[in-house]
DNA sequence: CTCTGTTGTGTTACTCTATAACATCTGTCA
DNA sequence: TGACAGATGTTATAGAGTAACACAACAGAG
């Protein structure tokens, strides 16, 4: 199985943090909302992390230093993923669009050179933080 | 004046110290190399810096969680900047693609998302690491 | 069934990245 | 001159991530 089935506790437990928070938290936050089930270090989360992020049911937030459940699990095998950030609530949108990845695969054909792993991230207010003003 | 002939001391130090690397620096390798100058605390650097990327003369890398001097001063008062990072040698190319901006602002648009600053970063290997390989 | 390799766990200690708080200094402008 | 804004210097601390080591769980090969 390549899925959450076959996830271990801690990977379980890091995944349910993530899913129950709407927006996006540090491998820290995760660790302070995990002690009551008994973890301990920083490097119990960052290790279930890895796995997560491996299994594109995580994304990390590099503007951010923090990490995000994945909003459409098993749905984006190899796409290129971009992420709008409310800076004043913290939601996080999760969006792809073809033309801005063939764009940048374009510019990288061009120049030979192989990505491997691209960081899209839009950081603002969103919808209803401007309303709310 | 609103440019370079304008910056103080330890700012003109960290952009100097930024512009004779090919690749981006973290601040505290910033720090090492200004030793010998005066610099002695983090916190030195990391004010120059804010100075510096407010007057957009130095970019950072969040991705790797460091700064590179911006490759076309002057050239893109409120453009959406791209980068592609060689995982390899380290060097950086700055780009930016009007097409690539349109889509996003247009996702942006139609979420009623008013961005303030975006991130785009591609992480792979360049041509001459591959050549090399 | 036992050996063995792989993966996950737990713990301590540590490095790297960034900021808080406070005192001082320097220039600009009224 | 006085007042203010911005830059500086220093110490201490917070936040993010990794190294190293020992041990446990489990699957597959012989
Ligand atoms: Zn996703
Ligand atoms: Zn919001
Ligand atoms: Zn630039
Ligand atoms: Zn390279």
């Amino acid at each position: 199985m390549t899925s959450s089935s076959s996830l271990t506790k801690n990977q379980k437990l890091v995944l349910d943090a993530l899913e129950k928070e709407k927006g996006p938290l540090s491998a820290y936050s995760i660790l302070d909302r995990l002690r009551d089930d008994g973890l301990r270090a920083p490097l119990q989360v960052y290790r279930a992390l890895d796995k997560l992020l491996d299994l594109q049911l995580v994304h990390r937030l590099e503007s951010l230093n923090a990490f995000v459940a994945c909003a459409h699990p098993h749905c984006h095998a190899s796409h290129m993923i971009a992420f709008g950030i409310c800076e004043t609530c913290g939601q996080v949108w999760e969006f792809s669009d073809d033309v801005v990845r063939d764009r940048l695969m374009g510019w990288a054909e061009s120049h030979d050179f192989k990505p491997s792993k691209t960081t899209i991230e839009m950081k603002g207010v969103c919808a209803d933080c401007r309303a709310a003003g």
